[in-house]
DNA sequence: CATGAAAGCCATGGTAA
DNA sequence: TTACCATGGCTTTCATG
């Protein structure tokens, strides 16, 4: 599964510029892509469709409302039967401050990255949210000290 | 510097909201927060002009545009003079495979996400990119199995 | 078959009270 | 906060390449 139906020069031209600005309007977008708002129109309903167009989202400054630290951790399982991993990833889910969460191949199993006011915000996340759980063996935290950078615009 | 200037449980439920979905209409917000549409413009407009809330983007399916790779990558400096740093921190900046980066404590200087179209594809950046670049003295990379987590909504 | 132009309806933003 | 109005965008239709 290589290349997806039908993206073409416009469409790669519309997911740059709506990764951007989710607010153009069709006017505005067509002309920046060089089409019409109509054709415009259709291909975003087309590529939302398909699914390649996710939702429009507004973004934070974490740090403006008190939640400027980000720390990274990695996570052992207790096991690896498959209703653990469910109800651990369900848990992931759940928590809020739980940003992303990737599994991983290595030496850890989850890779986590949290979010917290201070550091014993996160002391209690972690003593006794994370490491409560009846799935998670043992974990590593590192505190970023600061977030170089930041984004959700991916390469087209 | 804890709390900002005047966030109440009203502002926190628009930025909720937003976060969810930006192209909301203030008529739709004002129901939603339980306020009047013209008093959510207001809001809405403190909030951006005091930097909390950012821009609007759209989300894009990672695994759809063949991006689907993603490498957790720490990084070791050469040196820590500042004019190194901020070359890597350009650099970082300029790159658009590089997503996030967070300035680490413990043995690591940098941790990076970056996307790729496949392994290949990243052992061309972490090889001819990456590690050729002056300020950096090692890397080591852990790949994602799975995205099993990725939010950008801040618990408000 | 997809595109581009045109047009009407509707909802929205912004203002005034 | 509510009510209002004008503006502008959304969506459909149609003709064209």
């Amino acid at each position: 599964m290589k290349s997806n139906p039908a993206i073409d020069d416009i469409d790669k031209r519309i997911l740059k510029e709506l990764q951007v600005d989710a607010l153009l309007s069709h006017a505005e977008l067509a002309e920046r892509v060089g089409s019409s708002p109509a054709s415009c129109w259709r291909r975003v309903k087309a590529l939302e469709h398909a699914g390649i167009l996710g939702p429009a989202v507004r973004l934070l400054d974490a740090g403006k409302i008190d939640l400027g630290v980000n720390v990274l951790c990695n996570v052992r399982m207790r096991s690896h039967a498959r209703a653990s991993i469910e109800e651990f990833e369900d848990f992931v889910a759940r928590r809020a401050e739980i940003m992303d969460c990737y599994s991983m191949s290595g030496d850890w199993d989850y890779l986590l990255r949290i979010v917290a006011v201070d550091v014993a915000d996160y002391e209690h996340f972690l003593m006794r949210i994370l490491l409560g759980h009846p799935s998670v063996a043992t974990a590593s935290s590192h505190f970023a000290l600061s977030q170089t950078k930041y984004s959700t615009r991916l390469p087209v």
